[in-house]
DNA sequence: CAAGCGTAGGTTGGCGACAACTTAAACGGA
DNA sequence: TCCGTTTAAGTTGTCGCCAACCTACGCTTG
């Protein structure tokens, strides 16, 4: 209750947030005095945050330093293909070992997020959240680990696929299909129609990335 | 080419192979200046290899201190369904992507493995690289890097399950099937191949442990 | 004799400093 | 003017030290 100001986020978070928020941008290189001093701590706790961000492949060596990963088309690819896969599975156990009351949330969440439809913002938290749901009502620790690892480096790419003008609605009609084979047990069901989801989630991302100007790519 | 005695392996590799060979079990604690003075360097390296296998859940926090994690009955369970999964992929994927050559190597692989059915050591090697060479095939890096993550976390537990009297000509005709397919370019056989072989593969292992004494689970 | 408190030992987290290395710039010579 | 060499600045890797904290043992007291 005391400390307002800084609520103790380590230097992982605050990194992770640095570069959510755009103040390093895909490519950028990361200097560790620099942070430190940005941070008001010392290079040690910075060094360890940024080998944790080096394991999970946000930051990519660079002959002796570290640089912030970026996604190609190729990598964009392949992160959707083990996501998919992922998520797939995520659905078919949640649907086989969720609980009642992690099913309900899950329909609560649906009926939530409608009214959030003119708000992408809000919906693309409520997005994030109502998936972590289904990986946690799957009641795999493995499962949920790689998954939060998928998303995070997803967070290497700026803008949202739900920013895309009447996305929103398909996005939550999937949704809605999702969680009715959950409730009805139905593995199968429940990991097409999250494959499919994701799969949409892609092509909606490729015409995003399509009209962008395009100042990617670049070391 | 001057130091042949440390082939300048960094305190991660060094740590996970103490682990590897078992100087340090599962939930066995972890001391810093113990292992900074067992390698002759430093508690910083120490310090940042620890870190990344914590992040990779090798090593978790048992109040202040590191130990090394164990796998009881549950998390192989989950692991094993989330590695049956993530391979399966691989393999679909291989079917798909993986060019001639890298599927004739895996078919040599499966003859030369075939001379090493009385090598259950040998055998546990090859069997290592038979499966890496389907990740690598597959062309997916983040597929690659999660199957590594699984691989690294099945290192917690102690033998292998082509221990069991047996398992070796089974796994081989099981690798053959897998590769097969893959020719083929059937990515759903290659697929059902490779899930089959997996969920074989916990199976032997689950009467592995049935018949261990058990002195797990402990602490 | 038991229980609670205090102290001492040990371990982890953080910091500043130094050495090794890489990169880049500047200077000099052809 | 261009290329090579030398030098200097900057960054990372490693180290030893100190403070905070947790634990466990021992002592004291009821």
């Amino acid at each position: 209750m005391s400390e307002i100001r800084t609520p103790h986020k380590d230097a992982y978070g605050l990194i992770l947030e640095a570069i959510d928020v755009g103040i390093y941008r895909p490519g950028d290189r990361l200097v560790e005095s620099e942070l430190a001093e940005r941070f008001g701590v010392s290079r040690t706790p910075i060094r360890e945050a940024l080998q944790r961000l080096e394991t999970q492949t946000l930051l990519i060596r660079d002959g002796r330093s570290l640089i912030v990963g970026a996604l190609d088309h190729n990598q964009l690819s392949e992160l959707y293909a083990v996501r998919a896969e992922l998520e797939g599975l995520a659905a078919r156990l949640a649907a086989q070992h969720g609980t009642p009351e992690e099913v309900r949330v899950l329909r609560k969440m649906i009926s939530a997020d409608r009214k959030l439809i003119d708000d992408p913002e809000a919906l693309s938290l409520a997005n994030r959240r109502f998936h972590k749901q289904i990986h946690l009502a799957s009641h795999n620790r493995y499962l949920v680990q790689q998954l939060d690892l998928v998303h995070r480096t997803m967070a290497l790419l700026a803008t949202t696929s739900l920013a895309v003008e009447g996305r929103s609605q398909g996005a939550l009609d999937e949704h809605d299909a999702i969680v009715t084979a959950i409730e009805n047990g139905n593995g199968d069901a429940a990991y097409a129609a999250l494959k499919k989801h994701i799969s949409m989630a892609f092509e909606t991302r490729l015409e995003l990335d399509a009209d962008q100007p395009e100042f990617s790519g670049s070391l």
